[in-house]
DNA sequence: AATTCATATCGGTTTTTCCGATGGTGTCTC
DNA sequence: GAGACACCATCGGAAAAACCGATATGAATT
């Protein structure tokens, strides 16, 4: 039950060409090594793949059915090696990035579609974090790139650069919530009614009005809980428009909406592999 | 660029008891054949895949990146081998079978996917077509087995056996079509408005009240122009159900619905593989 | 320090792979 | 119909590899 490579090759060349002279010119092997091969690899399938009773051979049908299957072997194999040979070249196994809800937006995925392009081995992983913890999965190694809101300062080991884009990030509320229908709600009008925030894991951030507000630790629940009408939140813009246009509305408070600068964070310790380089120039280079 | 199975074997056996030694024991190898074969594929793959410095060897990152890819050349290695044992056992390499739109069911995809449980290295071919067509498919070869409304008589290389469930033919119009506000409709209302009628490729069928009609090659394309409110339509009540309910309605004229005899048909010539007759035997006991 | 269990390495045997040469066979040309 | 030609199967020997047992070394454990 073991197939080797070259056998598994011979087969497949040899159909595609229908001969196994043909097959043995374009592997660089003599005539002969084809005909073994094969007829090895026949023995051990236990089935005929060629009828050779005609000048040439023809595929049989067990042979037509199982060519499909050799064929995702050799393609599996060539993966293989292509991953390998991009490891050897110093290309890094994988890459982790951690993004916060903030900043995410359709030229992210742009980006991503050409990053798989570009580096289609590579293994990526997408982390969500807010704020602090970005800083920190960067620091423990556990992600190389980070996306976060710009912070005034940074720990000495973490190297940082602001993207050309700004994350938008407005007031909204439910169509049908109260405050929908004011023309143009003041602070008061806002505390008035329950808040919906965002609670990270290490809260640094002002639990101000709390026991009325509500929390979720993601933009994603966040909005949920808005659309379904239990108060007002700040969310990125492009979160709304993808996912709740025409569910929610923008509350024309003045002051808003905000536009907040993005970083693009790493570790100065950890060095970027060829991807994680080229991705964080891709990002900024926005 | 040639990596042989037994050195895949070996690194993934490794990997997963994370000893050299036992993943000797388990591959009925000798400890030096497996330390050997990691070794090897290292220098082919041209990356370290364990670090050696702790007592037990553990992945490295490109190693651990490597693995998956190793696992799926060594799984579609195993299918490959799992195929041509079946093919060696006298499983045919693909099964075919032609069905008429008459007769289909939420039975027959249950059928179906019993057969991809039971058999799931086969190739399976579904192919469409009406009356007489069925059987030149079957009788040439093209197809093993057909599902087709029951004829009182077959040409004698033909076997035929009939389904215990009949199909149901009903007649439908658009739920906006004047025929469908009749509370009971005759023969003659029927006759005033457009009839849709399926065109076979060899018509036997009485093209009567030609010129009127308007005709498609498959009850799913007739179902579209009954739903769009052409006309009228004898259609498989399953079909309605599954695709149009809501936008037809059935006419409740005298004698309607009809239901119909299926039979499933094969060749006497060619004889059916194990799956071929597992599918007959299974379509003929419902 | 001794024990234990693991891996790396080495020499030798067996197996596989590969090649060139040879012979048989179907096809095409003259 | 004879000969040339291209193709495939088979054979013998050489090269490469896979494999094993024995041995050395190294890291945890006692």
């Amino acid at each position: 039950m073991n197939f080797s490579p070259e056998s598994l090759q011979a087969f497949a060349e040899a159909a595609v060409q229908g001969s196994f002279s043909a097959a043995a010119r374009k592997l660089g092997k003599s005539q002969s090594t084809v005909s073994e091969a094969i007829a090895n690899l026949e023995i051990d399938l236990g089935v005929a793949l060629f009828d050779r009773s005609a000048r040439q051979p023809v595929l049989t049908e067990a042979g037509r059915a199982l060519l499909g299957r050799v064929d995702e072997v050799l393609a599996a194999h060539d993966r293989l090696g292509r991953a390998a040979g991009q490891l050897a070249g110093g290309m890094e196994p994988r890459l982790t990035v951690v993004v916060s809800d903030t900043y995410q937006s359709v030229q992210y995925e742009a980006t991503l579609t050409e990053l798989d392009q570009r580096y289609p081995e590579l293994e990526f992983e997408c982390l969500v974090a807010e704020h602090s913890d970005v800083l920190a999965l960067i620091q423990q190694g556990r992600a190389q790139l980070g996306l976060m809101a710009a912070q005034p300062a940074y720990p000495p080991d973490i190297g940082a650069a602001t993207v050309a884009e700004r994350a938008q990030i407005g007031l909204y509320a439910a169509c049908h919530h109260p405050l929908a229908a004011l023309a143009a709600p003041s602070a008061e009008d806002l505390a008035g009614h329950r808040a919906l925030r965002l609670n990270t894991y290490l809260d640094d951030v002002t639990p101000s009005g709390a026991g009325r507000c509500w929390s979720a630790p993601s933009y994603l629940l966040l909005m949920e809980m808005a659309v379904f009408g239990f108060g007002w939140a700040e969310l990125p813009r492009w979160l709304v428009e993808r996912f709740a246009v025409g569910r929610l509305v923008e509350l024309p408070v003045a002051g808003w909406p905000k536009s907040l600068a993005v970083d693009v964070v790493w570790s100065r310790g950890h060095r970027l592999g060829p991807a994680g380089s080229w991705l964080q120039q891709r990002l900024l280079q926005r």
